[in-house]
DNA sequence: CCATATGTAACAGCATCGGTTACAATTGTC
DNA sequence: GACAATTGTAACCGATGCTGTTACATATGG
């Protein structure tokens, strides 16, 4: 299975909010550039408002702005915020013990998967909003 | 959303094929195992038997064998096999052009994610079945 | 011929995702 | 204070995917 859109919804708007800093935007307008539904919108941002990531100001004239500079925000943390983790599973009803592999295969997998979400983190981690916003001009 | 655990099933299958290098395994053992239904195993089987990664032999004292060595099965070759690719998902419904964020976001994130499965692919090609077999000893 | 396998379709139950409607709560402006 | 604009969130829908299960067709060794 793979990942959903949130991720690349959830930095498409910061992008957005990363190109216009003096003003804030509304879920509404939002919701135009990325062409889906603004309620769609507002429950990516009250994830990305619980991890710090945006500011929210309510009421008449409210809207979203980024909590820090673009350049403190990385690509994962919007994954962090926004999806779930681990990104691999293993066995959902655990193996049967009598066997020698199903005594210790989930022990082993899971060393595995943790090197793998480690390099998609460290990846992730190295590449911020502001790399992206600079990218655009570039092309 | 995370993997399913087929990569997780998948290999744990292959490991007892390749514990036992001289006999047929059934999926009725292979399933004992894992704890799960042995139509959910043949299903693994059936892709892994595409991939190439596993002999079939059909009728009364039939079952599955490795179709080769187990140091030349990597965990990659098993993901590919039974898992969807791409890893990540960029917009469902493409975002408004209109909007200079939109208009090249999908192509920026792309990118991104091209790499992230490369590191994946790297990580996951260089560990073999053999690998983990001589692990259980390890442990 | 029969017992034992695999192959696969069909269905159920469950979860998640994205989209939508509806409405409560907040807040700036007049 | 009234009103308009805006966020917050619950509730529901349809689509999709995963796991498990039953059922049955097919193949094959003895």
């Amino acid at each position: 299975m793979s990942f959903s859109s949130r991720h690349a919804i959830s930095t498409h708007i910061l992008m957005v909010l990363a190109c216009c800093p003096e003003t804030k935007a509304s879920s509404d307008m939002l919701a135009t550039s990325v062409n889906t539904n603004s309620v769609v919108i507002r429950r990516l941002l009250a994830k990305l408002r619980d991890a710090g990531i945006v500011k929210v100001q309510k009421g008449a004239d409210g809207g979203y702005s980024l909590a820090r500079v673009p350049s403190h925000i990385s690509l994962w943390d919007i994954f962090e915020a926004v999806e779930e983790l681990p990104l691999f599973n293993v066995h959902q009803s655990p193996p049967n013990p009598c066997c020698s592999v199903g005594a210790c295969v989930e022990r082993l997998l899971a060393s595995v998967y943790e090197e793998a979400e480690d390099s998609i983190r460290a990846l992730l981690s190295d590449k911020s909003l502001q790399d992206l916003v600079n990218d655009i001009a570039k092309s």
